[in-house]
Formats: structure tokens, C-alpha cells, sequence
RNA sequence: CGGGGAGUAGCGCAGUCUGGUAGCGUACCUGCUUUGGGAGCAGGGGGUCGCGAGUUCGAAUCUCGCCUUCCCGACCA
């Protein structure tokens, strides 16, 4: 992408209503502009962050077998009349009425909808176990939003539904999706402890919380310092291997981690230098909580003896728009963001120092047509702008890679490659930087 | 929902106390000179001063009501 051609509206000063890093610096790095309280348009390159994680949750879930589908937005209110939470969830659903005055909603999750599908289809528990998931914008009428698209109240969630005949299979699932979440966020470049929570309004009775921990999180949370160091990548773990999987959850689940509602310092074995008591935020939160959607709503299947039994049902979150906000708040800097490879809007920003001049021009667009021939996403910044911009522009927008190419250095045959995470600068050929790119 | 801030040019702000018809920086447009970490000079465009009432000869400024937004707390992916 050429950004003379991209929208890419940068600002210079940070508006005054962004208070946390992660809101200032999506604001000037032109990702996002707030439409109302909690409410955001994606601009291009948010747009391709929020993409970029979207896909990774999208395979991960697909690998554990998992099912994408995709449910409405707008619920009827019957449904959950029927599970009894239309009264429960009070103000923070927004309703709203058709033209027919029929109450309806706007979802903010989708458990009764996803109830609503499987007790029209499935009778009999060999039909399970079912996985269901998608991905889609959901609405909650917070109280008070905040902190950017960390605290939303339109908001791209992934929620996946599990479906079992009985517990001993349903903790399978559950681990099953622990081990997908573990995978997800160690895609994503950033450390997600699982934690002992609180089940709140959605129920149930085995619950944990993914958080990363961070100074302007919103959660208060306790954990062994022996989590800094675990090895959440879920790598050679067998999903199919029901006892060796859960073994490998119990394993990683030893150290002492739990959010405040769950944490009881009289009975919490880690003090003192073992123990972090800091914030954290909340990227994805597990749950089984058994019949309580199904026994409502009559979701029902017949088990092997014949008998009818409600299902088993769990369901496991990732805000992925939260996500975007919250990698940032995790990986940054002074001068802007900086992005894990995995979810980075592009890997290269290609700086034309002198744009208008024949040989500076030449060689980056010959640099630019190889970079895209080698299949590596480049932003190519050929904007007629003094070099100071770029500079601080391709910082702020945080791609891992910059190649820097202005007349001196190409009098020599060199280029400038910088690193950004690590600030590392060196002159090279352009070959030479895009080797060091492409490995 | 309780407490506390803030709404003046795209963005950051001054002006409000003490009423006299709106300003600074930046960004934007034109020209010239510049060009390796947010250039210089000259010229130029851009404002229902959040909205509505009221007081007054006259309101960004005073009074009343409302709206929006941000922060702290209680609740949540």
C-alpha cells in the first residue's frame, strides 16, 4: 500500500477526551475515531489489526474443531423471557422495539440464541458433542465506557458454545478451549494468565479468566510470580487425549493466580516476594455452568438409556476488539506503538526520505515491487513530506520493520533497516534487508 | 448511578472573574527557499464560542434549564 493512497489521518497532539496509552495512541495513529461514548469507527489500519487477531482467534478455535457460524445482532425478547434473563440483565441491554412494538434487543451474548439453534436440531447425544462459535459486534450499555475500545459498549467479541451429554465430557470441552485460548494469545505476542474468576450473571460453577497483566487494567489481581515464566504456548499438547490433556490443564493451573472476587488472602498460599498483587486486563473468560440455559429452555437430549437430559452448555469469550487496545497497552513506547509481528497492520514500512528525487523514487519503488513479490506486507510511505514526519509517523504506527532509503545512503548502495522493538538501526543493501525481513 | 473536571477553527489551548462583536500554536491552501528525526519567510481560507431560554443598548463572558464528553467509584469480553 502506497501512503499517498492510504487514510491514514495521524495527529500530532493527543485529544484531550483519551486519557490511557492505548486510547491516545489509537487516536493518533489514526486506527479509530470515536463516534459516540463507546463507540468507534475502525479507520484502515485498525481495521487490519482488528482483522489480523480476528483470524488468528478464527483458527485457532477452527483447530480445536470448533464450528464458525454467525448470529444476529438484534435478538427477540421472547428468548430471554424464556431463560430468565431479560429482567436480570437490567439496563445494561439496550432494547429497542420493532415497528410492530415487538420487544427486541440488541444482543450483548448470544446463549440464548445458540440454545435456541441446537434445541431445534438436536435430539440425541449422538449428535454430540458440538462446538459452535462466531464472531460478531455485540452491545452492552455500560455504565460508563471507558478506555477506548477497551471498554466499548458496541464491541467484537468471539463467543463459542460447547454441548455435551454429561460433566466428564463437557470439562473436555472446556479444556479443550483452554488449550485454544492458550495457543490464541501466545499467537498473539502477549502473556494471558488463566485466572480463578467469578462466574457473574452468566452462571456456572468452573470459570477462569484470561488476563495480561497491566497497570491500567480494570481487574485487581493476584498471581505466583512463577506464571512470568510458564510456558502457556500449548505446544505437543494432544487435544483428542481427554486424560493427558486434562492433566496438562491441571499442570499449567498449579500456581496460585485469581482475580480479587475470587482471592482470599487468609487462605492464598504465595506471600510476599512470590506474590503479584497488580491489575490486569481481561482478554477471555471460560466458562461451564451446565444446564442452566438448557433446563429453562427445554434443550434436551435423549442419552443412551433413553432418558431425556438437558446438555451440558459452556461458553468461552475473547473481546477481540478489546484486544487491540489491550496489546498496545502491553507493547509500546514513548514514541508509539510497537506491534507483534502476528498482528502488525503491515511488517514493513518502506520510507522515501526524498520523494521527487529520480534515484530516491527509483529505488524504492524497485524496493517496493520486490517486497510485495516476496510476499511481505509493506506500507511504502512515498507522501511529499520532509523526513521528520515519516519518521515519526512510521514510529508511531509501530510496524516491526522500517527500510529507510534517502539519497546518501544510496549513493553508497545501502539502505537503513531499523528495527522497532529493539530500536536497532543498520545500513545494509536493500538485499541484505530483506533477507534479515523475510527470516 | 454518586463524586469531580471539560465543551471556543481539524487538533492542542488562551480569552470568561471585570459584558463591547474572537485570538495563539499547530494542521490546511498558494508562492519561494529548504530537505537524513515533526523547516523558514510571505500571503491566504476556515468559527451556529455545545444547545435553548433569559438579563442587557450589547453576551464566548452574567442567570436558569438541557445535552455531550472525560476522570474516580460500584458492575462487565
Amino acid at each position: 500500500m502506497r501512503l499517498s493512497q492510504f487514510f491514514l489521518p495521524t495527529l500530532k497532539e493527543t485529544p484531550a477526551e483519551a486519557q490511557i496509552v492505548s486510547h491516545r495512541l489509537m487516536l493518533r495513529a489514526g486506527m479509530v475515531r470515536q463516534l459516540s461514548a463507546g463507540i468507534y469507527s475502525w479507520l484502515p489500519l485498525g481495521y487490519r489489526v482488528l482483522k489480523k487477531i480476528e483470524q488468528i482467534v478464527r483458527e485457532e478455535q477452527n483447530a480445536i474443531g470448533c464450528n464458525e457460524l454467525l448470529m444476529p445482532t438484534i435478538q427477540p425478547a421472547e428468548l430471554w423471557q424464556e431463560s430468565g434473563r431479560y429482567e436480570d440483565y437490567g439496563l445494561e441491554m439496550l432494547r429497542i422495539t420493532d415497528r410492530h412494538d415487538r420487544n427486541m434487543l440488541f444482543g450483548p451474548t448470544n446463549e440464548e440464541v445458540i440454545t435456541d439453534i441446537f434445541r431445534k436440531d438436536v435430539r440425541s447425544y449422538k449428535q454430540l458433542p458440538q462446538l459452535l462459535y462466531h464472531i460478531q459486534w455485540k452491545f452492552r450499555d455500560e455504565i460508563r465506557p471507558r478506555f477506548g475500545v477497551m471498554r466499548g459498549r458496541e464491541f467484537l467479541m468471539k463467543d463459542a458454545y460447547s454441548f455435551d451429554v454429561d460433566y466428564e465430557s463437557a470439562r473436555h470441552a472446556y479444556n479443550k478451549m483452554f488449550l485454544a485460548y492458550c495457543r490464541t494469545f501466545s499467537r498473539l505476542g502477549v502473556k494471558a494468565i488463566p485466572m480463578v474468576a467469578d462466574t457473574g450473571p452468566i452462571g456456572g460453577d468452573l470459570s477462569h479468566e484470561f488476563i495480561i497483566l497491566a497497570e491500567t487494567g480494570e481487574s485487581e489481581v493476584f498471581c505466583d510470580r512463577k506464571w512470568l515464566d510458564k510456558d502457556l504456548t500449548g505446544k505437543g499438547v494432544d487435544l483428542n487425549d481427554r486424560t493427558g490433556l486434562e492433566n496438562w490443564v491441571q499442570t499449567t493451573l498449579e500456581d496460585y493466580a485469581a482475580t480479587e472476587e475470587k482471592h482470599d488472602p487468609a487462605t492464598c498460599p504465595v506471600s510476599g516476594d512470590d506474590m503479584i498483587a497488580t491489575r490486569g486486563i481481561e482478554v477471555g473468560h471460560i466458562f461451564h455452568f451446565g444446564a442452566k440455559y438448557s433446563e429453562p429452555m427445554g434443550a434436551n437430549v435423549l442419552g443412551p438409556d433413553g432418558k431425556e437430559v438437558p446438555v451440558m452448555m459452556g461458553s468461552y469469550g475473547i473481546g477481540v476488539s478489546r484486544l487491540v487496545g489491550a496489546l498496545i497497552e502491553a507493547s509500546h513506547d514513548e514514541n508509539g506503538i510497537i506491534w507483534p509481528d502476528a498482528v502488525a497492520p503491515y511488517k514493513v514500512g518502506l520510507i522515501n526520505l526524498r520523494t521527487g528525487d529520480d534515484a530516491c523514487d527509483a529505488a524504492c519503488e524497485d524496493a517496493y515491487g520486490k517486497l510485495q513479490a516476496a510476499g511481505i506486507e509493506v506500507l511504502y510511505d512515498d507522501r511529499d513530506m520532509r523526513a521528520g514526519g515519516k519518521f515519526a509517523d512510521m514510529d508511531l504506527i509501530g510496524l516491526p520493520w522500517q527500510i529507510v532509503i534517502g539519497p546518501k545512503g544510496l549513493a553508497n548502495g545501502i539502505v537503513e533497516l531499523k528495527n522497532r522493538r529493539s530500536g536497532e538501526r543498520v545500513e545494509v543493501t536493500f538485499e541484505a534487508a530483506l533477507n534479515q525481513i523475510s527470516a
